[in-house]
DNA sequence: GTGGTCTAGACCACA
DNA sequence: GTGGTCTAGACCACG
């Protein structure tokens, strides 16, 4: 994993996402631990405390929970948690583009047409990688 | 129009996306003026630099131009300019949702079902409202 | 105000907990702002994060909300949310002490005395001061 | 007995409060045996340090106290030392949410009534649990 | 070793 | 001026 510390999204956030998604995804199992503050922070380059920050949200979030001494670990509904989040903020991102569109007068079908535009893109960008 | 200062983005990127809208629904046609800074930041009850900061960046876009002593015009340009602009932000928006679901391991229909709910929402919230 | 910088409670929460209340009990009215970062922080000779941390929380429980380059302003329902957390952890208060009572087989007069005594205590010792 | 290692407060303060009421209710009795170092660490499945550490604090509180190759003992003035300490704590409880309550302008009635409805709910919880 | 808190100081975007 | 983020480094309690 790497984070972008030039996006205008905060660093944390980018680990909070990075992390939700990756328990979404089944990478770490509920009871498991996650890599710890300093591990992580070393692996990324980056100050131990901006982990910290986005630790403290995916714990606030009930995806992880803390056991001082030992480490973070996966709570029992950690993965049905991260999941409900990851697809409410594909739902607001889908969302935002439906009001957008809406709000520029965008006929009905050039937006749904757009939508097709954008999966066809994301699966051929992907799927046909180096 | 109105504007939320509670919002995490900015209020002077809500007036630049408002009017870039209007421009691309042909509220403002190329030739017409767009309300003054003053009238703006009053109608608004917000401080004149923050409109005066989005009609720069409105100019900067070549949506509008300033004629000094009379006001900001729509360009002749701008009414192509700003829709492109409008469908831009509605395809990043759709891009977003569809990368986060797959970074998420969301299954492909999800995805799409997940569009095909904010578009009934979106629809059904617009139809019955005051 | 003050904050005591040796007690076992963290500084940030300490003024979560004060903010909390002076909203709960009227010092601060909805749409009022509330004292900035580093105006507190100089105030109560602490670090401005700190503060910042603080003022996160409340905003997290939808008692303040932050406008950027303006200050922290008391929501609409700030009074009522501040009031219901502090009620809250008044009963978290009472409730730990029965069940600690209760588990130490202390007899029930004996508990509701021990409140009696708690209470006595807490009105002789602040009305009666100079 | 069992122990949180989610909870906030540390496990080896778990274990020194559930041994000082045991004592206290007379669960262990002056000159009685309690658990070996080992044999709580095995029961709770946790470490045999954090347990150490737990029956120190005992010690110094005068409730416990070593015989080298025996274990550890209840002494004399064991049960009225816990028995001191736990009603001290209820107090302290008790305290600390009127203060709480008083801190947030509740009125008295409205304190009292919070008492009230905590005791209320300690008691029919218990009656009907598993 | 772990996480939790705090300080000092910096830079940024925003109004 | 405001709040928001980040770094560097420190100390603490915990297991």
């Amino acid at each position: 994993m790497s984070v972008d510390p030039t996006s205008s999204v905060p660093i944390y956030r980018q680990i909070v996402e990075y992390v939700r998604r990756a328990v979404a995804a089944g990478v770490h199992r509920p009871g498991e631990a996650i890599p710890s503050l300093r591990a992580m922070a070393l692996d990324l380059g980056i100050n131990p405390n901006t982990v910290q920050r986005a630790y403290e949200e995916l714990e606030r979030e009930g995806v992880i929970e803390a056991r001082k001494g030992l480490g973070m670990f996966v709570t029992k509904s950690g993965v049905a948690s991260a999941r409900t989040k990851s697809e409410a903020s594909v739902f607001a991102a889908f969302n935002q583009g439906i009001r957008a569109g809406k709000a520029a007068r965008m006929p009905a079908g050039r937006i749904r047409a757009t939508f097709d535009e954008a999966w066809a893109d994301a699966n051929t960008k992907r799927s046909g990688q180096s």
